[in-house]
DNA sequence: TACGATAAACTTTTT
DNA sequence: GTTTATCGTA
């Protein structure tokens, strides 16, 4: 074995070394946090701790992968005995084991968004609600900030809110399915209520770690805390200005008030970068100083000066995105740096659209991470569904999808009869068989459930005996499945059928690494994070979320989108200082990114929803000293320097320019939004004669048809028609 | 019941 | 500008 504790900073030795009771570890970005927490751990290994008495958890799979690697790799031993995982995984595996514990089987699904939506409308519906009016993502939101911020009982304060709860948990019970955050809620309970079995991980786990606890919420601290024994022998690694997941209940008290938490704790910060230059961090340093809800901190590097921070004042989105592309190909030109080596980031999915037109108008190689998962595509979504009910043959929710894939001729009627059945507490066999006794459907149904009964049985028959990818690609064969794709959208099949070939891949692939059967492949699929996804081995430019790009770092990074409205979201303006102090921290995340090169733009006006919004230039751009360089010549297109020479020709020259790209591609652009300013901007804070004051959020459109959004404290949000609504400007 | 066409609603951020 | 909901028709 190799360690040689001579290579970190005095701070981080002193961390790693400091093995035993309860270790606060402050780690500014780029610190070393991860080496820090692997050195810990093969410190603790070399001091004759087993690797099966340890616990780390992670933010994301992928890096607990990476992590156990490295470990492995200097300890040169296998390391399948040391638990790194992020804390559903865990769970999830912890639940597979003991969950008989609360009388309920173990085949269990595990439910996502899309299943936790589908399921909720049922239950809506079971209640004879209306859907309109009982919008099925707001409770879904409520719900889950309810299990991950109360107690392991909470119920919601108002009645239907309740009433629709308990009929949720029960029609979850049904099915035999868990939700993502009743993985979390199941293993509290578990360790809360049966001793032997909290005991038994007590003893087991001497040393826990845990990453990113800035960003852990109530439920994951309680864990946390219940799998500790009385040693508390517990290092937590984290930085409270990178917290940025409040609004999933992510308590930014459990890292400020650790030393309150855990009496005799021992602090550590690390405070110096090894990641961007002095330009960077000083400019983040500003930024983040901003923010009153935090520890002072400054972060140095070693790695003086770098060059001039780029901001940009864009004229419209797709100048920003034309231009970024330019930057990105002009620095890999000249100074060979790979496309993976560059990140464009910003607030929120949508703002890609533009970004991924453009790239492939240039073609440059691109990978988007997030929005729709690889384990969220239809053709993968479809298949899964029938591993899912062999799995699991409570699963109403993915029979309900199976049974319209391919159509079968058995719809919402048919259906609802065979749910009557069903809930009365049937399996899904058990429920074919019935309704095909009874005969409850008609003909051509009866028919077709007959026969979705017998594939059903081979498919179960097979389900144990085969490698998952064999019984896999029985099932593609039973359905055709690869006709249907192409009756469904010839344009897509091909795509599609990529993908399953990668899906294929994937299984044979995950065998290897301990994933043999349906259910552990279910699981799997189920808890990828987008970091998983991210394949960082390839020479594509990378474009994602800032929240998707915590813990990562790239040579140079875009973060577009800079507007008050945007970044900060209009959401947080509405909201309080607390989330835009949030709001900054995911700023000073996405900032802080950047090893040498940080580009920062924003549009004066942008399309979204097909319609064109003007927003102001975001609050979070310090005005451009030292450290910035908003005339950087190397970065701008010629048409752009000339703009800022001449403002005035500016908007003919960028009409003219866009008209040229317009003949080019068939796409429509308002050009009507270039000749007139509208009167009110974003943050203008107006008078309505019905509502009061309020602050404009953002306005659409043009002339007569000019659109307000207006935020009105108390009374929501509010659009207007400008002219309609007489609103009088105060300032 | 399936499937097409048309209208409405929609965007934070994620396991 | 895109996805989802609803309606009418085969």
């Amino acid at each position: 074995m190799t360690l040689n504790l001579d290579e970190l900073n005095p701070q981080q030795r002193a961390a790693v070394e400091a093995t035993e009771g309860p270790i606060l570890v402050i780690a500014g970005a780029g610190s070393g946090k991860t080496r820090v927490i692997t050195t810990r751990i093969i410190h603790l290994c070399g001091k004759g701790v087993s690797p099966y008495q340890i616990l780390a958890m992670t933010f994301t799979n992928k890096a607990a992968m990476e992590m156990r690697h490295r470990i492995g790799m200097t300890l040169e031993r296998n390391t399948n005995d040391l638990t790194i995982s992020t804390f559903h995984s865990f769970c999830a595996r912890f639940l597979r084991r003991e969950i008989g514990y609360l009388d309920r089987d173990r085949g269990f699904a595990i439910f996502d968004t899309q299943d936790q939506t589908t399921c909720l409308k049922r239950v809506i519906r079971n209640l004879g609600l209306d859907e309109k009016s009982n919008p099925v993502a707001h409770f879904r939101n409520k719900f889950s900030y309810l299990k991950n911020t109360g107690d392991l009982e909470t119920e919601p304060e108002f009645d239907l809110d309740r009433q629709i709860f308990q009929a949720y948990r029960k029609e979850l019970l049904a099915q035999n399915a868990l939700d993502f955050d009743d993985l979390l809620l199941f293993t509290c309970r578990i360790l809360t209520e049966f001793d032997e079995c909290r005991q038994r991980y007590q003893s087991r786990f001497q040393y826990i770690m845990v990453d990113e606890y800035q960003d852990t919420n109530k439920i994951q601290a309680r864990l946390i805390r219940l799998l500790l024994n009385d040693k508390n022998n517990l290092c937590v690694v984290g930085d409270e200005d990178q917290s940025i997941y409040g609004w999933r209940g992510a308590e930014i008290q459990n890292i400020l008030d650790f030393e309150k938490h855990y009496p005799g704790a021992q602090t550590f910060k690390l405070e110096q970068n090894y990641r961007s230059t002095q330009r960077i961090l000083d400019y983040a340093n500003k930024a983040i100083a901003y923010n009153e809800q935090r520890k002072p901190k400054k972060l140095w590097t070693a790695s003086k000066g770098g060059p001039p921070i780029s901001i940009r004042d864009e004229y419209s989105g797709m100048s920003e995105a034309e231009n970024i592309v330019q930057a990105i190909i002009e620095r890999h030109e000249k100074k060979n740096i790979p496309y993976n080596e560059f990140a464009i980031l910003f607030r929120s999915n949508f703002l890609s659209r533009s970004l991924e037109e453009m790239f492939r108008r240039y073609q440059l190689p691109y990978q988007l991470i997030g929005g729709l998962k690889f384990y969220d595509r239809k053709e993968i979504k479809d298949l899964l569904t029938y591993m899912r009910i062999v799995v699991n043959p409570k699963d109403w929710t993915s029979f309900v999808r199976a049974i319209g894939v391919p159509t079968r001729g058995i719809g919402v009627k048919s259906q609802d009869k065979l749910y009557a059945i069903y809930s009365d507490g049937y399996t899904l066999p058990e429920m074919f068989d019935h309704a095909i006794r009874e005969k409850v459907l008609s003909g051509k149904a009866h028919k077709s459930l007959v026969e979705f009964r017998a594939l059903y049985r081979r498919l179960a028959a097979k389900a144990n005996e085969e490698a998952p990818e064999i019984w896999l690609e029985s099932v593609i064969k039973e359905l055709d499945y690869l006709s249907y794709l192409e009756k469904q959208d010839e344009a897509t099949a091909e795509y599609r059928v990529e993908n399953i070939n990668e899906l294929l891949g994937a299984m044979v692939e995950l065998r290897s690494q301990g994933v043999e059967t349906l259910a552990q492949f279910m699981d799997f699929s189920a808890l990828v994070s987008d970091q998983d996804e991210l394949e960082d081995d390839r020479p594509k430019v990378n474009m994602m979320t800032v929240h998707a790009a915590k813990g990562l770092e790239f040579d140079s990074v875009f973060v577009m989108g800079l507007e008050d409205g945007l970044f900060p979201n209009q959401r947080a303006l509405a909201e309080n200082s607390n989330a835009v102090e949030e709001e900054r921290r995911l700023f000073y995340v996405a900032v802080t990114r950047a090893r040498k090169r940080l580009y920062l733009s924003y549009a004066r006006q942008r399309q979204t929803y097909g319609s064109t919004v003007a927003n102001p230039k975001s609050r979070f751009l310090i005005a451009p000293g030292e450290d910035t360089d908003s005339d950087n010549q190397s970065l701008f297109t010629r048409s752009s320097r000339t703009q800022r020479k001449a403002p005035i020709g500016e908007l003919h020259e960028q009409v003219n320019r866009m008209k040229e790209q317009l003949a080019r591609r068939d796409v429509d652009i308002d050009f009507g939004a270039l000749d007139k300013n509208p009167r009110l901007k974003s943050g203008d804070v107006v008078r309505h004669a019905k509502f009061g004051q309020g602050t404009v959020s953002a306005t659409r459109g043009t002339g007569e048809l000019t659109t307000v959004t207006v935020y009105f404290p108390g009374k929501g949000t509010k659009t207007l028609v400008a002219k309609m609504a007489k609103l009088q400007k105060v300032f």
